[in-house]
DNA sequence: CACTTGACAACAA
DNA sequence: CTTGTTGCCAAGT
């Protein structure tokens, strides 16, 4: 059996822990981007929170569908069950999405940083 | 400790 | 559209 690890378990969260509290945050019908991420974290970078977002599926519901890269492309659909899951997700929030591509994107997109308090260092 | 892996970003050609 | 490079850095082996 492959090891399987619980981060609202752990007693020391890990980089990708705070990845998907701030994965939860983003709204329903809004989308954020892997670099946002890492911005508001203020550590790591963009490879970390797509990698971290890949570790999302230990059972955690993590809205990950709303996670796109730069340009509004889903990116990670390819990591879904199924390649559509992730735009047929976004398509029932009401965020359109042509050829993998999320339509507005700049409208949809919802930034951590500008919304979420910073990050403290003692919790 | 050394090495490899990435759902990225930004740029060049 | 494609193929490159460089930077990034936690976690896994």
């Amino acid at each position: 059996m492959a090891k399987k690890i619980n981060p609202f378990q752990k007693k020391n969260p890990s980089y990708y822990d705070k990845v998907f509290e701030v994965t939860r945050q983003i709204p329903y019908g809004r989308v954020s981007t892997y670099g946002a991420i890492a911005d508001y974290l203020a550590l790591g970078s963009a490879r970390m929170v797509g990698w971290a977002l890949n570790k999302s599926f230990y059972g955690i519901q993590v809205p990950a569908h709303r996670v796109v890269n730069r340009k509004g492309e889903l990116s990670g659909r390819i990591h879904f069950p199924t390649p559509t899951m992730m735009e047929e997700l976004l398509t029932q929030e009401g965020v359109e999405v042509y050829q993998h591509k999320v339509v507005d994107f700049n409208e949809r997109l919802w930034k951590p940083a500008e919304h979420l308090p910073p990050v403290n260092p003692e919790d």
